[in-house]
DNA sequence: GCCCGCGTTGCAAGCGCTTACATTTCTTGC
DNA sequence: GCAAGAAATGTAAGCGCTTGCAACGCGGGC
């Protein structure tokens, strides 16, 4: 093996120090650094002070892929999540990130677009690193991937949604559930009519059907559907209404899949002259705070992204204790924030 | 040390596979197993076959902890960001990290917050995961975190500036010039009375000093310049706006420190019965996806986030075989977006 | 005075890989 | 058919930590 790989870092840099060295400047075994690095307590405070002087001296910075290897807990949390350019889930890594930070957890990302299957590499990736804790915010259909998450052994959380069969633990709320809540909250404002607009992933079908499905229970004509196919943010809002309206449809309210839609159909329906809500209600969905910053009056279902980051970061923190979290399925719920556009 | 640690995946799972288990299917040593999978023409044909199905009947999913001990790389970027729940900096990091996904490199997180010195501890965090190299999202001014960055030996990326003397390699442009060229670009359309609304961060204080000192140079009346102590994302561009106006000054064009604070403000001009940019120039900064996405007629600075993530993965890749790259500052330039609202 | 127990510290065996170097097994050329 | 070099594989020494266990020192109880 090579010689001294310690003089490896680039450009003679001089080499980076290690406990060893640290040791020998505290006139102490390494072990005893270790201790009061990791469990202060077991250490007697005058040593603590000395080991501490000696890495101050040093400049010491410890080797988390050896104390991972040595401990085999790596405190590193992997999450999974389709893109951080333009998601949703950046409020909840964010939190969760925030809340791990303390406890020496470091957050690695896993990109894994937004194809069905785009997954399965980017998982053994990941777990290549020996996260204690994966973080989804889909989860996987494939069962070779749930076996191979499964077998893995590390903590997995699902987020973002509630299966009724979670890998490990789930975080998140009920799709169908939100999507029967908007059809009550329409119905009660008085709309007949509405269209809904989204995207085709298993979510935004997932609340449709709820909605639908609570139209069908109440008797009423089914509301019209416009699935579409591009992904959540690609959506062309405007076109989408302005082709609606087109054909000579019809609708009093548009349920849409996401807020920046939403947005966007607002915009048309104004372009067009009708009034919001006067002629035409505007619903969105996700509130996150961009959109409840800003002053826009957008009626919208608010889901509390960092809420799940924070339970995920606490449950994780709990078995990293050898606690059990209390539920596997934790229910952050959602609400519907009636503001002006509907 | 523990007998055997490989038991311990939480809740009686079997014990995870290693390269020895590995190499006992496949009746070869560790060492090609390692090789087959690092430097596959290394090993012979047939070999290659008997490991990969070895690996298969195992479910074996290397360790890199233990790997990038061993071999002192790590495989992992680090990226320093200051947040990401909302973040013009998302685009680069998203796609320095799908242009290193193939490399098998992986980025960990370290969210500093917006403070001057929130970088200090997370800095040593992420030191200590042996990362291959560093992007920062910001240059550090503390000399202690210059020094401790330097030592360190990893190759380090600032990233959105061009700093004189980077630390190591810089990705980005100048925010001198980019202010500069607005001012130019103002007065082009005849704009004689600007306003310029920015966070007080040093980027924005820098654009805005360009704008300045460009009027300065033509021996204009200075610009009215609104510098606000919130963060980059909290700043009420609506009432910003409408303070200025019922203090009965008079703009013809407000220069923004971003895009979204843009759209607020276009907002309250449309609102207080401006035409835009018939009576209220508007310009926003930043233009990455969702505002270039949306038909927004937004007049605005484009920088090419996601260009600078490219880069980035260039410059550590070439790094990782030992290469130099060509220069230490590259400028990936901007570029004034002329839409309709000025 | 001795023994026990506790609080500290040291010893040293790994953790699961990589890789320099040694060894074995092919190829070739003549 | 054989030597020499190339190609493939094996051997084993770490990489820098953690941690079970042993050793030590000290004070108190009897």
């Amino acid at each position: 093996m090579p010689r001294d790989r310690r003089t490896r870092p680039t450009r003679t840099t001089p080499p980076v120090p290690t406990l060893a060295d640290v040791a020998r400047i505290a006139r102490v075994s390494t072990a005893t650094i270790s201790r009061a690095l990791n469990k202060p307590q077991a250490v007697s405070v005058a040593t603590r002070l000395r080991v501490q002087q000696a890495i101050d001296a040093s400049g010491y910075v410890p080797n988390l892929l050896a104390g991972g290897l040595a401990s085999s807990r790596s405190r590193l949390v992997a999450a999974l999540v389709p893109a951080i350019a333009t998601s949703m889930f950046n409020q909840t890594i964010e939190s969760m990130a925030l809340a791990l930070a303390s406890a020496g957890y470091l957050v690695v990302l896993g990109l894994t677009g937004y194809e069905e299957h785009g997954a399965a590499g980017t998982v053994d990736a990941l777990l290549a690193r020996r996260p204690d804790a994966l973080i989804l915010t889909r989860s996987p259909t494939e069962p070779q991937i749930r076996r191979r998450l499964r077998a893995s052994g590390v903590t997995i959380i699902e987020t973002w949604d509630l299966p009724p069969r979670p890998l490990d633990v789930a975080i998140g709320f009920s799709h169908e559930r939100a999507g029967r809540a908007l059809a009550d909250f329409v119905l009660e404002r008085g709309y007949r009519r509405p269209l809904l607009i989204t995207h085709g992933l298993a979510r935004g079908r997932t609340r449709m059907q709820g909605f639908m499905a609570r139209f069908r229970e109440r008797g009423l004509r089914a509301p019209f559907c416009d699935l579409c196919e591009a992904l959540p943010f690609a959506i062309d809002g405007r076109a989408r209404l302005g082709m609606f309206l087109d054909a000579g449809r019809r609708a009093d309210v548009v349920v849409c899949s996401s807020d920046s839609l939403a947005q966007e159909v607002m915009m048309e329906a104004l372009a067009r002259g009708l009034s919001v809500p006067g002629d035409l209600g505007v619903i969105g969905f996700g509130a996150n705070e961009p959109v409840l910053a800003t002053a826009l009056p957008l009626t919208t279902v608010r889901i509390d992204g960092a809420e799940i980051g924070r339970r995920a970061a606490q449950v994780l923190l709990m078995r990293s204790q050898g606690r059990e979290p209390p539920q596997r399925r934790i229910d952050v719920g959602f609400e519907i924030l009636a503001r002006s556009s509907a």
